[in-house]
DNA sequence: CGCCGCTTAGGTGTATACAGGTTGACAGAG
DNA sequence: CTCTGTCAACCTGTATACACCTAAGCGGCG
């Protein structure tokens, strides 16, 4: 979802952009790896670029860094974080306990327009195998996330399904770069499997389908780890 | 743990106090209702009292809003949230989960000084029967929280173990008051049963007996709730 | 030629001034 | 007496100025 308004960032001091797509800009930028772990943040650049002072872009980067996804270095910079591994496995064995409780805690009946949408989507998956193309995959993968969100009944348990989504999602995103046909085609057996659940009207299984296919991609993850170093 | 400078909110400027512990003792008066749910907290005023600006105040208040236990609302000041009771048994259940992770996700060995401590505690907690002080109940749990805390070995639901419990502690603190008792009595147990667990040496255990303690104290605010309207 | 120390440029952290929004009180009309 | 409209006080949100910290580049010394 690219914003209407600045986004390029030319001389212009670009219209002042509300608080929230702020936010989710700049989330999506580094989950993209527009913005690779490492990367030197400043404050003020951006604060021209969105068109704001410091003051309400520093609240957002600190919002960030709550979330993990960057830290502020005093006299430096804020930095996009690199994924630690050990923090990293952490953070999945989490996610897939997570996603087993996604049809436990009440979750929300399913409703044809998911089933619509997620066929859309597994059509658009198809399409995508020939392509190679990063971002319209990351942007499917997205919207599979933000579909199966919606199922979630739990408040709480949907905020945490988002942050930590946010979280490791850039980690396997680089993956994609090297073994696209593998991650393509699991991509769409998860979409299929998704699918099949939701027609059931099941969203245990959805959740559980979620469980296995985050399983798999912190195997793949944890393997380039080990073999590529940190 | 009182802070050694401040605290009382005298006429002087007040010395300045790191970041870290404003924070902390910000949330401990939410906790301990120092603070109760519907209170108006004016950034001034605390910059004041903590001797800092509103800049760093905002940062902090913005911090405890993500987490839930305030609500920042323009022109009129930050109010420290009511309890909704939909949210809070979204909560709660989730924390059940939690708790039966505690001993599953990586769960660190138990040392001779956890098992001390929990000794050391279960007797103050009977010390605790005759004198019905409400904050030493409060602070005694407290610690509890800290030590078991110590037993996650997964980072990720180490943060969300605090998280959580800071949000819900106030709603059975007020419990505390009309059946001191029973909540006394059903403490102790617990205290007890955690360090059975511990000297067998069973982190899984722990974290089985705080769901179930979560769960009965789960239970009794619900009901207070019921009884007593929102 | 290499290493160490200083200096300086530029970043975040903090303080303060200003703009926008909300609430409550007060005055006046019905 | 009650209701309504206006206004003023006050609080958060935002913008800007200043202080402190960090790191990198450069020059001098061994």
């Amino acid at each position: 979802m690219p914003l209407d308004q600045p986004q390029t960032s030319t001389g212009r001091p670009a219209k002042r952009v509300p608080f929230e797509a702020i936010y989710e800009e700049i989330r999506r930028r580094i989950g993209l790896l527009d913005y690779p772990p490492g990367t030197l943040l400043r404050e003020g650049e951006l604060a021209a670029e969105f068109g704001v002072s410091r003051t309400p872009m520093r609240e957002i980067l600190h919002r960030l860094a709550f979330e993990g996804l960057v830290e502020a270095k005093n006299g430096v910079g804020t930095i996009v974080t690199s994924v630690d591994p050990a923090h990293y496995k952490d953070i999945y064995e989490l996610r897939l306990k997570l996603a087993e409780m996604v049809g436990e805690l009440s979750p929300r009946p399913v409703a044809p327009g998911h089933i619509t949408a997620v066929e859309d989507l597994l059509a658009r998956v198809r399409q995508l195998g020939v392509r190679r193309d990063h971002r319209a995959y990351w942007e499917l993968n997205h919207e599979l996330h933000f579909i199966i969100r919606e199922l979630i009944g739990n408040e709480a348990l949907r905020r945490l399904w988002d942050q930590y989504y946010f979280q490791v999602t850039r980690l396997w995103f680089r993956q994609v770069e090297t073994i696209w046909q593998e991650v393509i085609e699991e991509f769409e057996a998860e979409v299929s499997e998704v699918l099949r659940a939701l027609k059931a009207g099941d969203v245990r299984a959805v959740g559980l389908v979620q469980r296995n296919f985050i399983a798999f991609g912190m195997r793949r993850v944890i393997r380039a780890l080990e073999d590529g170093g940190a």
